[in-house]
DNA sequence: CGCGTTTGACCGGCGC
DNA sequence: GCGCCGGTCAAACGCG
């Protein structure tokens, strides 16, 4: 991996979110300026969530800025002041998580998952949801779903750390794209935050991350001093 | 030894 | 009904 100038460089960031407004699902989409500050969150705050009570407990989430994994390791890229182009924004909804899965599928720009609800059938029986309420459920096909946020970064690394601990539970090469896409689920225990990520087809330089569902904890303890930087100021806006 | 990753198998929904 | 496909599981494995 060349660790050139555009290595840890998210100069282009653009992000979607997804509501949970039943048959009227939708996704909201929004470009994120390299030299984003925070002064910019609260427009974007607003933006994800037009139709959501001000004062609902600031439980969406704004991720800490982004590290890139190897780049923080290796390269310790700071992350002050504008994020060093390497930030992360999570819109979420903290009410009912009710959302139509049809109606969110045709999005190109987020990971698509026009039926995506296979495997997490199987979590919801491990869940100890009745095969019953989950046909029933089906029948009206709606589904109760964490909300979902996904973004994409030019980045040359794939994981980006946003201050959680992530565990990889899958990889799976889709149809029509030549690098797979991984699955992470939050290691902590009752959180069942996932995350979704692989590179756009057209054009490998972008990756694309998918959150589902909401952290129930803050960020993980072992932070860096960069993330903690980074976050501290975002700790302001939403915890 | 504990934790995280890899990877093939499996499951369930959808389209034909 | 069947095959395809995305998502998840879990055993095996690797690493610190």
């Amino acid at each position: 991996m060349a660790s050139t100038t555009s290595q840890a460089m998210l100069s282009q960031q653009q992000g979607l979110f997804e509501n949970e407004e039943g048959s009227n699902a939708q996704m909201g989409f929004f470009s994120i300026p390299p030299n984003l500050n925070f002064s910019s969150l609260g427009s974007l705050k607003a933006f994800g969530s037009s139709s959501i009570p001000s004062s609902t407990n600031l439980s969406e989430t704004l991720l800490p800025s982004l590290t890139p994994l190897k780049h923080r390791e290796d390269h310790n890229i700071t992350t002050s002041s504008d994020f060093g182009g390497s930030q992360l924004l999570s819109l979420q909804r903290s009410t009912a998580n009710l959302w139509a899965w049809g109606e969110v599928s045709d999005d190109h720009e987020c990971l698509s998952s026009k039926r995506s609800n296979g495997g997490d059938d199987r979590h919801h029986h491990h869940m100890g949801v009745s095969a019953m309420k989950m046909k029933k459920m089906k029948a009206i096909r709606r589904k109760v779903r964490e909300p979902r946020f996904c973004f994409k970064t030019m980045s040359e690394v794939d994981v980006l750390d946003d201050g959680y601990k992530w565990r990889k539970y899958g990889q799976k090469v889709v149809k029509n794209t030549q690098h797979p896409r991984s699955y992470y689920r939050c290691t902590m225990d009752n959180c069942r935050v996932k995350k979704r990520v692989e590179r756009l087809a057209e054009d490998p330089r972008m990756v694309i991350t998918t959150y589902e569902g909401r952290h129930v904890h803050s960020p993980s303890h072992d932070l860096d001093q960069d993330s903690q930087q980074a976050s501290s100021h975002l700790n302001n806006f939403f915890w």
